[in-house]
DNA sequence: TAAGATTCAGCAAACGTTTGCAAAGCTCCC
DNA sequence: GGGAGCTTTGCAAACGTTTGCTGAATCTTA
C-alpha cells in the first residue's frame, strides 16, 4: 500500500493534521517537524492522494477537453496548445472524442461532471447553446474553442469564421473567378453557417449572383470533397472555383477535379480552410485560411486558467476572435 | 450545489445508505423505495459524484495514456483506438504529452499516480525499463504501446520492428538496391535498437556488407529527414536506397533527394516506417511499413481493460507483437 | 399463536485529505 | 513567579460515497 499522511505521521510520533500542514506548507509548524516530516515522506515515497484532497478541496486540478475526432488533422495541435498549457498550470485534461456525434458529446459532459473536473473546454458541434449548457451546472467554467454554439454566454476563442471565408471567396474572385462552389459539412452547423456567410457577403460585395446549386454539404472529409466535386462535375454545371469548407474536402476535391480530367488552379481554383500540417506540403500547396491551432488551443486554456483562479466571482465572457490569414498556394 | 446523496435521503425520508443501496442495485431494498429513490434522484438531477466514490472504491475508473507528441501524425488514431475503447468500458482517459522528453515521461507518471489513475497505457521513449517503472506503484496496471523500454515484464502491444524493418530492406534490396541507407532518430532509443537490428539483418542476409557511414540519426521529423540525406548527398557518399524509421523522416528525405537533383525512385528508392495517413496520399506515395495504429490503441486498451477486472491476481504480462506489413508504393 | 426465517432499513465506520478551534507549551516581561 | 501573548500541536468534523453489522418489521410455518 501506498504511505498516507497517517502512516508519516505515525512514524513521526506527531497528529496526521501537523503532517498535513507541514507538506502543505501552512502556517503553525515549526521549521523543525517541518524539516522531519519532510524528510520521512521523502524517505516513505509519499505521495498525496489527489483524489481525496479533491474531495474536501471541491477541486481536482483537472479539466475536460472534448473534441470531435483526435485523428482529425484539425485537432492535435489544438489538443497540444490546451494540454500543454494546463499541464503547466498544474492541470491534467480528460481528452473525450464525440466522433461528431452530439450524443456523445453530451455523454462526455455527463462523464466529466460526475468525475467534478474544475472546467471544461470543448470544441462543440451543436447548434444550439442549450443543447449542451444545460447538462452542466451552471458554475463550471466553459469555454469553446475553434467552434461553438449559438446564444452562448460563455468564452469562446475562435477564428473569425464570416472574415475567414470573405478572405477566401474574395481571394478566388481576385483571380478572375466567378462560378464559385462552396463545399461545407454539415458536421458543424455554426462554422458552417458562418463561412456560408462569409461566401455570400464576399460574392455580394463583387456583385457576383448567388446560386444555390453551387452550394453543397457533406463531411468534414476527403472522401466527401471527392464525391461531392464529381457529383457537381458530372451534372455539367459549370464552376471555376471552389471554397472549401475545410482542407480535408479542399484535398478530395482536387483530387476529383483532376480526375475528371480538368486541371487546378488552370480551370478550377480551390481554397480550402484550416491549413491543416499537409495542406503546405511540397506537392500538394493547398490555398488556404490559416487556423493558429496551437494558439487557439493555448489562448482557451489561458482564459480557462483565469475562470478557474477568479474562483466563482462574475465570469465575464471574454470572446477571442482570432484574425485569419489568407494562405496562397499552388492550387489559386 | 448539486444535490447529493443525502439531499435525496432527506426529500424521501430515509437514510442515505439506503439511497446509496437504491441507487446502486445492491441487495436489501424494497422495489418501491429503489422506485421512489430513483424517481426522486431523476427528479432533482442527481449526479454521483466519482470523486467521492473513487475514494472509497479505490477505483477511479480512469486511465492515463502517455505519448510524445499528439501532434505528431503517428499517434491520433493510436490514442483514439484507446479513448474509443476505453470509453466504451466506462473510463475516461487522461492524455499526457511527453514531448520526447524522459523528464517530462516521469512527471506525467508521477501525476497520474497521484491523481489515482486505475491503469496507465504508455508510448514510452524510455530506454530501460527501471526508468520509469520504479516511478510507478508496483501493482499498477502498466502497459506499453508502440513502443516499451527494455527489460520490462509489463505488457506491450507493438508491431515486431525486427520484421518490419527487415521487410522494408529486404524491399530495398529486391529493387536492386545495395547502397541503403539508415536514417533514424535517437528519440525512442528501443525501436532504433530494433529497426536497426532489422536492418542488419536483411543486409546481412542479403550478403549485403554494411557501411556504417550510411546510418545517420536525427529526430523524427521531416526536416530532419531533408537536412541528414541532404548532408550525406553533399558528402559525395554514393547510395541508391533509404531506409528511413519513420514516414516524416523519409518524406523529408525524398525531399532532399528531389532537391539535390536526383530522382526517386529511379535514382534512390526511399522506403518508410508506419504508414501516416499523407504517406498514401495520391501526390505523395510513400512505400512503407503500415502499423495499425488505432488497432494497436484498441488492443492495448483491451489488455487493459483485463487486467483492470482480474483486479490484481497475478498479472500474466501479455506480449501482442502485431504483424508489420509492407505496402509498396510510388518511393520505390 | 408463537417461534423462526426473511426482508428491509439505519447506524456508523471507512476512504485520505484539509482546516477551524482549542489546548498545550514556550518566551518574555513586570 | 505569574500571566499575557505567541507559537506549535492535536482533536475532530467535513468532503460524498460504500458497506458490514445490527435491529426492526414482516412473513412462514407448525
Amino acid at each position: 500500500m501506498t504511505p498516507t499522511i497517517k502512516d508519516i505521521a505515525a512514524r513521526a510520533g506527531i497528529s496526521y493534521a501537523t503532517v498535513s500542514r507541514a507538506l502543505n506548507g501552512k502556517y503553525g509548524v515549526s521549521p523543525r517537524t517541518r524539516e522531519r516530516v519532510a524528510a520521512i515522506a521523502r524517505e516513505m515515497g509519499y505521495r498525496p492522494n489527489a483524489i481525496a484532497q479533491g474531495l474536501v478541496n471541491r477541486s481536482t486540478k483537472t479539466v475536460g477537453l472534448i473534441i470531435p475526432d483526435i485523428s482529425n488533422p484539425f485537432f492535435p495541435r489544438l489538443v497540444l496548445g490546451v494540454e500543454d498549457t494546463m499541464m503547466d498550470a498544474g492541470y491534467s485534461v480528460f481528452l473525450c472524442n464525440s466522433n461528431w456525434k452530439l450524443e456523445r458529446e453530451k455523454n462526455a459532459l455527463l462523464q466529466l461532471s460526475r468525475k467534478q473536473v474544475d472546467g471544461i473546454l470543448i470544441s462543440s458541434i451543436a447548434a444550439r447553446a442549450e443543447e449542451i449548457e444545460t447538462i452542466l451546472p451552471p458554475r463550471i467554467p466553459l469555454v469553446y474553442l475553434s467552434s461553438y454554439p449559438q446564444g452562448t454566454a460563455r468564452s469562446c476563442v475562435s477564428l473569425d469564421n464570416i472574415q475567414g471565408a470573405d478572405l477566401a471567396v474574395s481571394h478566388l474572385l481576385s483571380r478572375g473567378r466567378r462560378r464559385i462552389a462552396f463545399i461545407g459539412s454539415t458536421q458543424e452547423p455554426h462554422s458552417l453557417a458562418d463561412r456560408l456567410a462569409g461566401y455570400r457577403r464576399a460574392l455580394e460585395r463583387a456583385g457576383v449572383p448567388l446560386d444555390e446549386n453551387l452550394i453543397i454539404l457533406g463531411e468534414f472529409r476527403q472522401q466527401s470533397g471527392y464525391l461531392l466535386i464529381r457529383r457537381l462535375l458530372s451534372r455539367g454545371i459549370l464552376l471555376d472555383g471552389v471554397f472549401a469548407e475545410n482542407d480535408l474536402i479542399a484535398m478530395g476535391a482536387v483530387q476529383g477535379i483532376l480526375d475528371s480530367g480538368r486541371r487546378v488552379p488552370a480551370d478550377i481554383s480551390v481554397i480550402g480552410f484550416d491549413d491543416i500540417p499537409i495542406a503546405s506540403h511540397r506537392e500538394i500547396q493547398l490555398s488556404t485560411i490559416h487556423q493558429p491551432k496551437y494558439r487557439i488551443g493555448r489562448r482557451a486554456a489561458e482564459i480557462m486558467l483565469r475562470l478557474l483562479t477568479m474562483h466563482g466571482d462574475s465570469h465575464p465572457a471574454e470572446h477571442a476572435a482570432l484574425e485569419p490569414e489568407l494562405i496562397v498556394r499552388r492550387s489559386t
